[in-house]
DNA sequence: ATAGCTGCAAACGGTTTGCCTCACA
DNA sequence: TGTGAGGCAAACCGTTTGCAGCTAT
């Protein structure tokens, strides 16, 4: 564990959910020659151990947090808010898919996409 | 509706799902001087009047199709298998989003992903 | 000596932008 | 004659690669 993979990690959880852009920018604040290269590695390090995860907000960069950080995210494509959904929301799908074609779902690697209720009124801008 | 226009809607409806990239080279097969600005723009265009749709399937790039074309789409993040599931699939999940904070799911323009029957003995790769 | 980690720069895939030209109402 | 569509090149964001130098065995 290098000093930077430490503040990798740190950065991770202090941010909680981050894209590596982010990841990198509050990397920065305590050791500015930290490159984004080693951002990506580590990343891809701790995902590959265990450690982190990431999900897919649907449009631009993934979004990494830590592994036991676990649930369903629905995002509003409309005005961008991320919300989170207790893990037992996509249960009834799990075990559909399941006896129906052996499919394991993963439900925290998705988000689930939609428009909420605020912007429901609003003229729809779409992702 | 210019010729490009058309021959782009040509494509997506002969292909069924598509990536820019796919549809431009369908559509320079028999237009090769079609730019692939030309497919975003139209792409974009036709979405907005609700003619097209497209759909995240987790990695690269989003997937073209038909509006009417709708199922909800699961995908193996290990082989990359697409499959797709009645639109059904997710009404429980729809029907408690609503309930509970008002949240209007659309549930074509997210993939599922998880691992396929057959990708469960192989070795994981990760998307 | 050796392996592994880092930084840097360059390449990459996918997408968007600006600008100039053209066709057509 | 002016509005919009298309082509081209360049910029863009997010990510990966190759390579060289450093560090800690």
């Amino acid at each position: 564990m290098t000093p930077q993979r430490q503040l990798v990690l740190d950065a991770v959880r202090d941010l909680g959910h981050a894209t590596p852009e982010q990841i990198c920018t509050q990397v920065q604040r305590s050791a500015p020659a930290v490159n984004i290269t080693t951002i990506y590695r580590t990343l891809d390090l701790m995902e590959r151990i265990g450690l982190l995860r990431h999900t897919h907000l649907g449009h631009g960069a993934p979004s990494y947090s830590e592994e036991k950080h676990q649930h369903v995210h629905v995002v509003c494509h409309s005005c961008g808010a991320v919300s989170e959904a207790p893990l037992d929301l996509l249960d009834g799908v799990v075990g559909r898919l399941r006896s129906d074609s052996g499919f394991e779902l993963d439900v925290t690697h998705l988000a689930l996409t939609g428009t909420c209720h605020t912007c429901q009124s609003t003229p729809p801008e779409d992702e």
